[in-house]
DNA sequence: TGTCAATATGCAACTAATTGCATAATGTGA
DNA sequence: TCACATTATGCAATTAGTTGCATATTGACA
């Protein structure tokens, strides 16, 4: 279980509301990890019974209150503590390659529409990745050291995009001559 | 939910206990499903109360029974409808990119470390898949055109193995120089 | 001025998956 | 012959994640 450790290294780099950190994976974990906004505030609640992180009631007249966390030392150290631990191998679960196995029961030219909405979908992400790329290759030599491991994060997101579409051509030549 | 779907195609092909799904799992889905055996058994269950699947009670005497599963034709049309439908697109979720994401916190031998310990298993599972590329390469033409669809998710397999182990050339490559 | 997206939070019910335990036979190697 | 892996199944408890609903404001667009 890391989302929650993934919430504690977001809280470590900046405090922030369960808002802003679902804006934060969105846009900073995206290529790695994905939660919902209930997954995130039953996170944060629970994580502060833990006392891994502090909350502050931020609340606005005729607003509803925003809840901003911030890690606490006790959430430090199990950020550490995690980070010492050996990570178990990913378990993949893929459905669209479950349909493809299956795939004798179904038209081929069927198989090979849907094929082709996932490489569209995949092609832009990987145009937004590699829009990102631009822009830290672009960005001063200081900050690209800053952001070496997090940059490296994005490489994966990178090349991991490149082979799903390399994957793409060879199933889309197949299903094509299956016709 | 597509572990339900996963075993009908399964049981499409050929009837079995709980215990061959698990084995068939993962001798032929292992690079796209991971199931436990747990998971296995409990979605059995359901499906048989689903009337997706029928069971018959293989009892040998001085053995625990074994029961047999085979789909029936409700869970036939629940694989076809299920085949006509779009997948979502597949939530990622990977722990070690979070670890080197929040990096910064350890050294960075200690990720290294932690990464040849990954690349030695992808690099076997990598191995591993060739070894059956190679079998289908070798057999008659006529199997090759049958086996087809299940061809390409190996090569799902292989080309994900591949992106993996070139993103990890990388990655060790800044670790070392980081020392 | 009305609708819709975004901001901002959360409960309740449900489904899915994991963990730990339990049983019991057969075969294999030290 | 003792221990250990494999075959073969399953319950119970817990944890994790999803789905549907609910509320309330702000700003933009038409």
């Amino acid at each position: 279980m890391s989302l929650k450790h993934a919430v504690l290294a977001l809280l470590e780099a900046e405090e922030g509301s369960g808002y802003d950190l679902l804006k934060r994976f969105q846009a900073r974990l995206g290529y790695f990890w994905n939660a919902s906004h209930q997954q995130i505030y039953q996170q944060l609640k629970k994580m502060h019974q833990e006392r891994l992180i502090d909350c502050v009631v931020d609340s606005q007249p005729d607003k509803p209150d925003r809840k901003v966390y911030s890690i606490t030392p006790e959430g430090h150290d199990e950020l550490l503590r995690w980070l010492q631990q050996p990570i178990k191998p990913n378990k993949i679960n893929d459905a669209l390659l479950v349909k493809l196995y299956a795939g004798k029961l179904t038209q081929a030219s069927q198989l090979l529409a849907e094929i082709r909405q996932h490489r569209e979908r995949h092609e832009c992400t990987l145009a937004t990745f590699l829009g990102i790329e631009k822009e830290y290759l672009a960005s001063p030599s200081a900050e690209q050291v800053q952001l070496q491991l997090p940059y490296l994060t994005l490489r994966r997101g990178i090349l991991g995009e490149q082979a799903w579409l390399a994957w793409a051509d060879e199933v889309e030549a197949v299903l094509s001559r299956m016709g």
